[in-house]
DNA sequence: GCGTTTCCGAACTGCGTGTACGGTATACTA
DNA sequence: TAGTATACCGTACACGCAGTTCGGAAACGC
């Protein structure tokens, strides 16, 4: 690949990046981009057919980051299950929250369509093989779809009192809410 | 108030409600609700100062009527709370899919911010002083904007079945999700 | 070096928002 | 019913942003 493409791609990536970390994604535009990236317009067009693509780009490679080792990482010190999940998604809100200068959980928080839907997506294949007991009394897509948006929310509280909480915590909480913990522990009767 | 300004004002409210209930609330445009309500353009702008400002007081209007009666009408059949809780939400159900055309589920199931954000409000409100009862283990925000974005992602859910559920099986689920079920009545032990 | 590819930048089209203003029609008022 | 106020019409305009075009300059790979 010619070096100048290269150079030109991660220029108006960074400055995508960086702009969408300064503000609010929607009303960046693609004169910002240029400017920060220091490109021509037409130079943009030749990467991109749209801002859109741009953010498409990023989610994908965002994603492969942010899922990557959330299956079979570390956080594995105990094997009683819930403790796992718990693992796990503390370690999927630590890569949010660090990832590309948190640039994912913003876009969630603000609620970005795309990225939203994006993220919906992942998190809704990640639940379906876990889904807490007693959802046989629900449809499995509306469970599903009420654990996904639950933890969107969760995270989006997280970002805006500003990442006080350990994920571990907040992990804790969100399962205990939605109701896993009555798979392998008695609750206080 | 003069009747010329009445018509016209129904006029554009009327338009923007039936393209709102056709199309995606983003896409339409000033144009379209100027030919549909058949009115001249600065005349619009005469009533309101943008496009944001009609969604804005088509919110007022709509949750009057939504939520108007909620916490008193009839379906308290029964005064166990909980069936009450459920009777509510099922009658908050019935509200938004029939009145006006069905908008507000609509512009909710769309994610369209301004209109999501005000029901958010509503709703936690409505939320806040009948939190379940193990929500003492989580802070009482974070619980509330819990149930808030389930309560809406099941709406999202059965506006995308095309309302095959009844609202008061819909509303049974979601309470039985969220842990509500919990209140008075015990778990299998 | 030399052909190829990419970049530059300015000019242009297209679309949507919101404003300005003079003429016309309709509504209140006495 | 005549007169005054006020709402409406609609065209034209300024503005901002998206996306395209194209000829010339610069950088690349071989």
């Amino acid at each position: 690949m010619d070096r100048r493409q290269k150079r030109t791609h991660r220029a108006i990536y960074d400055a995508f990046e960086t702009l969408v970390a300064e503000g609010h994604y929607a009303s960046i535009t693609v004169a910002q981009i240029i400017e920060r990236a220091d490109i021509g317009r037409s130079t943009f067009y030749a990467h991109f057919a749209t801002k859109d693509d741009l953010l498409d780009e990023m989610c994908v490679e965002l994603f492969a980051h942010v899922f990557e080792g959330v299956e079979t990482d570390a956080h594995t010190h105990d094997n009683i299950q819930e403790t796992m999940l718990e693992g796990m998604l503390a370690h999927l809100l630590c890569h949010l929250r660090d990832n590309h200068h948190g640039i994912g959980i913003k876009l969630l928080a603000e609620g970005e369509p795309h990225f939203t839907s994006y993220f919906h997506q992942e998190l809704g294949a990640f639940f379906a093989p876990r889904l807490p007991q007693r959802s046989n009394w629900v449809p499995q897509d509306l469970m599903q779809a009420l654990l996904v948006s639950s933890f969107c929310e969760a995270i989006g509280w997280w970002y805006a009192q500003d990442f006080e909480t350990a994920p571990e915590q907040l992990a804790h909480w969100y399962t205990r809410t939605m109701g896993w913990e009555a798979a392998n522990r008695q609750h206080g009767c």
